[in-house]
DNA sequence: GTCTATATGGCGATAGAC
DNA sequence: GTCTATCGCCATATAGAC
């Protein structure tokens, strides 16, 4: 089930405009870099995608459904809480170390405009009752520590997207600017963000 | 020992640069707005600053200090552990609650130029040697977990700064938008940080 | 569809009067 | 020190030839 991308225009500018916006966000982009990053001149552009904001716009949307993924699956599973834990830190850190620069594109841009943000969740139909109903259960059940759940879901996002978020000042404070040794920190958080949180949660 | 601050125009410009950079960042900021909130005109301000660079690192150096507050003499204090970090939480998020712009801020610009990024920290002389062996000290005496005290001094930073800087995006999804309840719920972390942090270090 | 050339506007920065 | 006026540049966007 292979993805055929074709090589056409449309498909060059969004790929150049997708590496250009995610490292540089709207403000710090400019046309005409993700133009010599396509291959093409400025005027194809605006040709495909009328404006800078509009393509701005495909480029989140999409940008945004990864950070928030699929995991129905995996919360009806019948696996234990612990393993459901495991399996979701597992996949979302993976997620980051594939796409170091999501988690500093989407902190910037969430407080650019607020109702397009909405607008973008609402479409993607983003609802975490599941999750949190999930946990609530979890709780009664009494197979992990009572709390509000929300605080649970926050803490692990926070856990798991801060050290990307915050990469350069990390790696320079606490790692000696160490660039190969912070990124075998952060491959490890797979393992030692799932040990914090089960130490926190899991009833002893 | 009340801060005196006179309201000649130098001091005028500093606020109103520290309100619309702190909001807008580097890039999103106009030099037109910061006069506009200082009630003066543009060219006072190249007249005090020269430069927009000038003006927004004198800004990032004052927010920077911020962030890294002077904590040696809470970490020489002879606190058990768990004191130590329930005021470190509590002071921290109180720094935050009443500067909620300073994160997404401080995330946004140290990505923009690690080189001013590294001068600034090396002139403020700072190191984070100190809490490191504070925690290793207490890992060997057998009063925490052991681990990597960076992962924990990680840990804390990331769940005490992320629903900050994620909080557009937290608000909306699990707050259903409600300002006052967001507003509450991160008051509130000054509390579920250090249980969720206590609980899965200590011993037990 | 793709290009070159250009319009249009905004921004940082400066000149120069007071 | 403070202002108005303006320069020079660069960015988005469009016109129009091919």
């Amino acid at each position: 089930m292979k993805e055929i991308k074709k090589d056409n225009t449309e498909n060059k500018i969004l790929e150049a405009a997708h590496q250009v916006f995610i490292e540089k966000g709207m403000d710090g982009t400019r046309m005409q870099e993700i133009a010599n990053t396509a291959g093409i001149n400025k005027a194809l552009l605006h040709y495909y995608f009328r404006t800078k904001q509009k393509l701005f716009e495909s480029i989140f949307a999409k940008v945004f459904e990864q950070v928030f993924p699929k995991i129905e699956s995996l919360i009806k599973s019948d696996l234990p809480i612990e393993e459901k834990l495991g399996v979701f830190i597992d996949k979302y850190i993976d997620i980051l170390l594939k796409n170091p620069f999501i988690p500093t594109f989407i902190l910037k841009e969430i407080n650019r405009d607020p109702e397009f943000l909405a607008s973008v969740i609402k479409s993607q139909g983003i609802n975490p009752r599941q999750i949190i109903e999930m946990f609530q259960k979890e709780m009664d059940a009494g197979n992990i520590r009572k709390m509000d759940p929300r605080e649970l879901m926050v803490n692990l996002l926070g856990l798991s997207i801060f050290p990307f978020a915050a990469k350069p000042l990390m790696k320079l404070v606490f790692f000696e600017n160490d660039k190969k040794a912070y990124n075998r920190f952060l491959e490890n958080r797979k393992i030692t963000v799932k040990e914090f949180i089960l130490n926190s949660i899991l009833l002893k």
